[in-house]
DNA sequence: TTGACACATATGGATATCCGTATATTAGAA
DNA sequence: TTCTAATATACGGATATCCATATGTGTCAA
C-alpha cells in the first residue's frame, strides 16, 4: 500500500469520520455508523468496503451484523497519523462531537 | 481548511512527495523540484499550485525564480502527519533517495 | 525593445470518484 | 421454507481529477 493511496483513503469525508469513530469509540456495526453519520446505508457501505480493501479496516460478521474496526496490522506510520487527525478533530468538528453523542445514546440502535 | 481536504492535497504522489522534499530540504524552485523528480514544469507547477492556493505551501519569487517552502504557518497536527509521513518515507521510497541525490548533485540546477 | 528563460495557466480529453436508487446476499426467526 | 432485517453490490449519471500540449506572463540581459 502506498503512501498517497492512504491519504486517498482520508481524503474522502465519509471515509475520514468512519475511522475516527471507531479509533475513538473501537469496534463498530455498520448501523452504527450509519446511525452516527446520518448517512444512507449504502454510502456507509461502500466507503466501508474501500477501507477494507484497502487493509485498513478488520471486518468480523456476528449473526445479522457485521462490526468493523481498525486493523489490527495497521502500520505504525499510519496509526500516528490517525492518532494526530483524532486529536485536532474532536477540538475543532462539532459534527464529530454530535456522532460521537448518536453512538453513545444509542438512539436507533439494534445490534447487539 | 477542511481535514479531509488537507488529505486530499496529500492523495497525489506528484503534491506528496514535493512537500516532502521540501520538508526534508527545506526551500526549494521550480526548476529543482522538476528536477528531483524527473517531471515535466507544467505538472509540478499545477500542483505546487494547488497546494500554495490552500494554504500549504508559501512562495517567493526571486529574479527569475520561484521558491516554494512549506507555509510558515501551517497548523500543528499538519507538520505533525508530514513528519511521521516523511520518516516512514524515507525508509520505503527508493525513488525518494533518488530525488534527494539528484537535489544534492545539483543536477540541471540553473538557480542560484 | 527584443530575445531568452523560468514559471504559470488555459484547453480538451481520458479517467476516476462519488452518489442515489435498485437489487442481491446472508443470517436468523417464524 | 418463507419472511424480514442487516449488509453488500450493481448501475448510470454527475462531477472531479489528472495529464499533455500549447500559450501566456514576468524578469533579466543585451
Amino acid at each position: 500500500m502506498d503512501h498517497s493511496q492512504f491519504f486517498k483513503c482520508l481524503a474522502d469525508d465519509t471515509r475520514l469520520q468512519c475511522l475516527l469513530l471507531m479509533q475513538q469509540a473501537g469496534e463498530l456495526c455498520v448501523c452504527e455508523l450509519t446511525q452516527a453519520l446520518q448517512l444512507s446505508q449504502p454510502k456507509v457501505s461502500r466507503h466501508l468496503a474501500v477501507l477494507r480493501q484497502c487493509g485498513l479496516l478488520a471486518d468480523r460478521r456476528k449473526g445479522k451484523w457485521v462490526y468493523y474496526n481498525l486493523h489490527p496490522n495497521l502500520a505504525g506510520w499510519m496509526l500516528n497519523v490517525l492518532d494526530t487527525t483524532l486529536q485536532d478533530y474532536r477540538k475543532g468538528s462539532s459534527d464529530f462531537q454530535r456522532s460521537l453523542q448518536l453512538l453513545a445514546s444509542g438512539a436507533g440502535r439494534v445490534c447487539t
